[in-house]
DNA sequence: CCCCTAATTTACAATCATTCGCAATAAAAC
DNA sequence: GTTTTATTGCGAATGATTGTAAATTAGGGG
């Protein structure tokens, strides 16, 4: 339904969701629709944590348990909905499993966590490829990225920072967000 | 110190650590020396947790607790010596840090977690690269390819598994350790 | 070779994201 | 509508990981 190449999706809206739920024996509910509706009205690059989701849709005034979030978000992460992102702050992050124009991938440092988002087509064909031969059915496909800005670097690293020093490049803009084509 | 392109290592005897922690102003201890000869002598294939590596130096009689193991494997995945993975499992693998010949990817299957290695070079160039364009210093670069094994899709997933059943392809010999050429 | 200082280890406590158990609720099949 | 069974919500529990503070040790300088 709406697929491309069996990764992510374009637009789900409330019948193709309660389809994709029905095929595996499970039930469209509010919370469901409105978590899922959440992402796809998010912009590019925006990576959120349960946490974060929980207190977003709590600010629209809908009133949705912290672990029924969780719940929802492992289970859309496994239809292949959402993508689970594992960056560099240790807890996980959600995003919109997008296919192919807008499929991309992470590249971050270590240090500062900013995280830049880059598309690479290849790296999709290889996943494809790959789970195809194997016989799987392709849930999500991540290339990530661990580096270290110079800056961190030049300043002794790892454990010679100052525990009030910001690394340069986490000032320039937001963390997340930039996005380069290949 | 006989990296290939920035990436992992070969072979790191005592010497080569102790150089490469001086320069980041850490010292060598016998502690971090025996996590990282551990490693290097780990057949491939091998994704071990802290609990893992505590649990194995202290039956070779190497009694080295917990917190630093925990503190090496993060600060030797800094270095760039060790590979950080985030499979399915819901804690951190940690596995060396291979340069070209031996360096891989994953592929997991996130219902029974059976876990297959591949190599492919064009990933690895594209993480030099996109590292590169940004100007950061590359530490690590993996796919993570998560899918579904069909048999699990059969039975009804995610939740009409019944809890005693086992995925078959997870009983296909080990959860990790095969590799197979891109 | 010994001293000194800062880095490190250790044991233990603490944290914090995530999961679990269970009663209450509500999809959706009939 | 009634029934079945998935799902929610709450609070408690879990468990990986990190923090703390005292004791130890690496390694540079004399």
């Amino acid at each position: 339904m709406l697929r491309t190449e069996g990764l992510g999706m374009q637009l789900y809206d409330t019948a193709d969701l309660r389809a994709e739920l029905h095929q595996i024996g499970c039930r469209l509910t509010p919370q469901r629709e409105k978590i899922l509706k959440f992402f796809q009205n998010l912009p590019q690059g925006n990576h959120l944590s349960a946490e974060d989701v929980y207190q977003a849709l709590r600010q629209r005034g809908e009133n949705i348990s912290l672990s029924t979030i969780y719940r929802s978000l492992k289970l859309m992460a496994r239809m292949g909905l959402l993508r689970e992102l594992e960056l560099a702050e240790g807890h996980k992050h959600y995003e919109l499993n997008q296919p192919y124009p807008h499929h991309h991938h992470h590249l971050v440092c270590v240090q500062c966590n900013r995280t830049i988002e880059f598309t690479n087509t290849s790296i999709l064909k290889t996943g494809i490829k790959q789970a195809e031969k194997e016989g799987l059915h392709l849930l999500d496909c991540q290339l990530t990225i661990h580096a270290i800005c110079p800056e961190a670097l030049r300043r002794g690293w790892p454990s010679l920072l100052p525990s009030n020093w910001v690394c340069p490049r986490a000032l320039n803009g937001t963390v997340t967000g930039v996005i380069t084509q290949n």
